[in-house]
DNA sequence: AACTCGGGGCA
DNA sequence: TGCCCAGAGTT
């Protein structure tokens, strides 16, 4: 794992939270969204949506359709759009209009599972937290970290246990640009892949390619 | 455990 | 065009 770890740091040194944001609450309301859709999406919307909007009161000062359709270009916009004003009523009404730090009130928020509660408090609370998405999960199953048929808190625990605990945050970031920029779901590339050689998915991926290679 | 929400990105 | 996707809630 610590091999690993390395290799995919060589290659995405810079690794990070790519939704832009300015401070936990606004970092929350991104990673709310960016559920089934990919940051880039994201940060299109809250570009504008970030200057409108600057606190939960603000969410709350327009009618729903409204804020469905200042976030219409992002998926399950409907479901989000709602998450957004309720947890904003929450805020005000038992958090003192501030996002809690605590892990068990961020996942009592609508909208906000223990994926989104783990990138809130590792990125803006400071606290580590391996947040499990389907890019972790596909990697980690695909390096063997994880059984395949593990669940997102399995394979959470398990990367937990090989990774020391002030590593945790870096560890996320670092399997995420892994897993979006080149340990794809769709075409990876198992070719250029420089953890071939202790990744037997990849290696059972690329036996067709060495198989039609020794036909030749 | 399966279903639903949904426009955008990509083949 | 059709398929999948940096999730979470409901049944």
């Amino acid at each position: 794992m610590t091999h690993v770890l390395a290799v995919i740091g060589d290659m995405f040194p810079d690794a990070h939270c790519e939704l832009n944001h300015s401070n936990p609450f606004e970092l929350t309301i991104a990673v709310l969204l960016s559920a089934q859709c990919t940051d880039e999406t994201v940060n299109k919307v809250t570009a504008d949506l970030f200057q409108k909007y600057r606190t939960p009161a603000d969410y709350l000062a327009v009618p729903l359709d409204e804020l469905e359709n200042d976030i219409k270009r992002i998926g399950l916009y409907r479901n989000k759009a709602k998450f957004i004003q309720n947890l904003s009523r929450i805020l005000i009404d038992e958090y003192d209009g501030e996002v809690p730090r605590e892990h068990e009130a961020l996942t009592k928020l609508p909208g906000v599972g223990r994926k989104t509660a783990n990138v809130v408090v590792s990125n803006a609370f400071g606290v580590p937290a391996i947040a499990v998405d389907t890019h972790v999960e596909r990697v980690s199953k695909r390096l063997g970290f994880a059984k395949a048929d593990d669940g997102v808190l399995e394979v959470e625990k398990k990367l937990m246990k090989l990774v020391p605990r002030e590593l945790w945050t870096e560890t996320h970031h670092r399997l995420i640009f892994f897993g979006r920029y080149h340990c794809k779901a769709q075409n990876p590339k198992c070719p250029v892949c420089p953890l071939l050689d202790c990744c037997k998915e990849g290696q059972q991926r690329m036996k067709p390619a060495l198989n039609r290679k020794a036909m030749n």
